[in-house]
DNA sequence: AATATATGCAACTAATTGGTTGCGCAAAAT
DNA sequence: ATTTTGCGCAACCAATTAGTTGCATATATT
């Protein structure tokens, strides 16, 4: 199933997810001892994640391991990046305001 | 009204919106005017985009303008500050594997 | 072989979402 | 003064969501 990763991330409770699976690949059980859900909704979420493929699963046995995927994650880095310049500049805005503020004082 | 930022980004018709306006400040009829949604519809996906301050009003007389706010957007960006140092990290790996493959090749 | 564990899937539910239509109000245009 | 324009808000609706409970299946453990 196709998915946006826009609104993969929209849940608080995924992304913690992913915060948590990027430090170590864990199994579902794993991750819902993490959390108040119960394992069937942590489950349902890594699915979403798997489906956007923002979590890569990895058999073992009768163990399922996900896997963080940076790569696609970096999507989400890639659109920010038509805004970067804006708050980039902003700080620049910043400093002309403070310069401006500073030699009216001195003025 | 309290909003998350990523529910607010998880929306498309929402994303192209903030790229419209973070190329410059328009009405909810001139955005409108860009997509086929309504009005109405547009001035809701508004509303939700003001209510996290991606979106700053300022008014004209009887228009609205509405401005982007690079300095919450940036906020996403931070979040993905804990992830960059996977995908660059991968870009290592990637590396590294090139290399080997190199060697094997050449040996 | 019998039991326990790890997981996914389907059905159901309450809450939320994105959209519509219709209204009211203030500012501009005639 | 009347009409038009720009806008927000409330009510309603269909679709989606996040969660639950209850299975079924496959792999370990005893």
């Amino acid at each position: 199933m196709r998915r946006d990763i826009f609104q993969a991330l929209a849940d608080p409770t995924r992304r913690a997810i992913l915060t948590l699976l990027a430090l170590q690949p864990l199994t579902p059980n794993a991750v819902a001892a993490h959390f108040n859900s119960s394992r069937q909704a942590v489950s349902k979420h890594i699915k979403i994640l798997t489906e956007c493929q923002l979590l890569n699963a990895r058999q073992d046995g009768r163990e399922i391991f996900y896997y963080f995927n940076a790569t696609k994650m970096k999507e989400a880095d890639d659109w920010l990046q038509q805004f970067r310049a804006l708050w980039e500049g902003r700080f620049e805005n910043l400093d002309q305001i403070l310069a401006n503020n500073k030699s009216k004082k001195t003025s």
